[in-house]
DNA sequence: ACACTAAACGCAAACGTGTGAGTTAATTAG
DNA sequence: CTAATTAACTCACACGTTTGCGTTTAGTGT
């Protein structure tokens, strides 16, 4: 192995000082063109990158961002995810992940271990623990420490930051809205995130929905539990198409969407015609079914897009206290497959 | 914000030296108890944490390991990240992602940037277009320059380094060999991912398992493409089961094992009576499909976990030139589930 | 011939930490 | 009572960069 090239042992080579060497490389104006191009042809001979570590430790800046996300297995994450990698490399930052498997201790812990200069500022969607805790703490300690955070999704009402959306309720005010004028009029309920924020918010829309409509509200239609396991218990319970009536099913994520059509097409229904669907999915799931899932699509690698730039925006201001925090709402989208009926 | 606690502000505050600080706060002999119990009280009151980046730059270590995946879509490589960072985090090591998107100029350009301190180590998977081109150029410099990397799943024969990999090959002539047993006599191969090694595995452990239980290849029942586009362009064309008397299908991919189980549902056959289905897949789908797909099982988290073992051990070994590079090989599992029979 | 100027480069401090080699002062042995 | 030992702490340098300022050298004008 060739010794890392470093100023110092340009500058011990070439006969000149180490500043000349720096200052040669960054073609500064003080360094006459003859040894620019002596000093700049034998890094290039050697291979020689500046140390980013010593770098970070002159700039105070690392020019990284720490992402903690619940699960990158859930396709939506996943997608989130991708959209802020790309951003973040277009404008140069690199990115560290963590997972924290919806564990609050891991959150903490996580961004306890990166609040030491290691990252400049953290984008991330709240574990289900801390939801459920409404722990907040960490959240502020960051911010009280100058480390600005982008919230997306599952964020929190009591933190003041920037923060990324979908407009949950409105997405499910339309979806639900869909459903009765297509001729729905006993609307299921199927929610396996309960207590999640944005699955509150869904539910909420939902409820909307029908008092716009003139619907009356019956609980029976209403399955919210807080897991999917939880879910698969009682589903099966709750799912009785014939005895209720039901003829529209509207489901908050995708593991209850899937769940809810196998039922129904177990149950021998027609999809739309006895019955329509509309789901919250991200997935290549809602497209592959058969019949395919009508979905609001949330547009995930845009969610990702925004939480970089408003982050980054906002790490390179260079004004005393940066903008006003924002949030920032991303649309949804209807995307109408086989399992609704045209309007 | 309160300024960030350092050694120096904490130092000047006690009136005692940086180093005193130091060495009272990582528990130094040299330093008498009641200074330390001061220093350590007075650290913890201005939350003092020693700056990471300066940490890094003493030790000439990030701690940090970098990821470099394909796709993270790709349920697959979702898997193996979810492992990777789990170990790393247990070990105490940061992971910074990057996602080439199949594209061998963005896996040169992050390996690049990276390469310059700002990670100890790599662990990746190759991009389809590296493959093809057969570039390992970049591969070869990071290891001349002393960081070391850790291939996984599409590695490349002609680096010299650790890899984890899954037999493939034993694992398609495993599948094969089961599906001949349970008595199919004419099974199609489809494959969307010809060009990457693990494909081209995967295809041979097809015609050795058909070889070796004496049965003809047909190359009318083979269809070997290099995209899902490309795939799903031939694919109607090639599929004709009752034409080709297909009894039997094997599928490379979670896409092509999907495709491939629409079409025979679409054909009116049954599963698995007439027709019997084993795919490569890694996602909810094979589970969630019905009938349920029997999959070759790839234990993505473990692959994960076992390239962060074996890099990590290399990066904290002290001698020389380290142990001789392995190949870590990951059993898969043949998943029965409803699209075969049982033996 | 002398002062002045500008070009080209070196010096040294700084970022925050860690650590071996001094430097005190107090204790102990001879 | 002096010399050796030890405890407790400080100094100074190193990690690799960057950067303002000081220094040298050569060139210019008068």
């Amino acid at each position: 192995m060739r010794p890392k090239a470093t100023l110092k042992q340009i500058a011990k080579e070439l006969n000149v000082s180490v500043s000349t060497v720096s200052k040669a490389l960054s073609n500064s104006p003080e360094i006459s063109e003859p040894t620019k191009i002596k000093v700049q042809e034998f890094a290039k001979l050697k291979n020689y990158k500046p140390n980013n570590i010593a770098v970070n430790l002159k700039s105070k800046r690392s020019k990284t961002i720490g992402v903690i996300i619940p699960n990158i297995l859930n396709p939506f994450f996943a997608k989130v995810f991708s959209g802020i990698e790309k951003t973040a490399n277009e404008r140069g930052y690199n990115v560290i992940t963590c997972i924290t498997n919806e564990s609050l201790k891991k959150e903490i812990h996580t961004m306890d271990m990166l609040s030491n200069g290691t990252i400049d500022g953290f984008i991330l969607s709240i574990s289900q623990e801390t939801q459920k805790e409404h722990e907040i703490k960490h959240f502020k300690e960051a911010i009280a420490d100058d480390i600005p955070i982008v919230m997306f999704d599952r964020i929190s009402t009591d933190v003041n930051c920037d923060k990324v959306i979908v407009d949950d309720f409105d997405s499910a005010v339309h979806a639900v809205t869909h459903l009765v004028k297509t001729g729905c009029k006993r609307i299921a309920l199927v929610s396996n995130i309960d207590n999640l924020s944005v699955g509150e918010l869904r539910a909420e829309g939902y409820l909307k929905a029908l008092e716009d409509n003139n619907i009356k509200i019956d609980e029976s239609l209403i399955l919210r539990v807080n897991s999917d396991e939880e879910f698969d218990e009682k589903f099966p319970g709750f799912f009785d198409v014939k005895g209720k009536k039901i003829d529209g099913v509207f489901a908050l994520e995708e593991h209850a969407s899937v769940t809810a059509m196998k039922a129904v097409l177990k149950g021998g229904f027609k999809i739309p015609e006895d019955i329509q669907l509309i789901g919250f999915a991200d997935g290549v799931w809602s497209r592959r079914l058969t019949p395919s899932l009508s979905t609001v699509s949330q547009h995930g690698p845009e969610i990702g897009e925004a939480a970089a730039e408003l982050l980054i925006d906002r790490l390179e201001d260079k004004s005393e206290d940066g903008p006003e925090y924002q949030t920032r709402i991303i649309k949804t989208e209807l995307r109408q497959r086989e399992s609704t009926r045209k309007l």
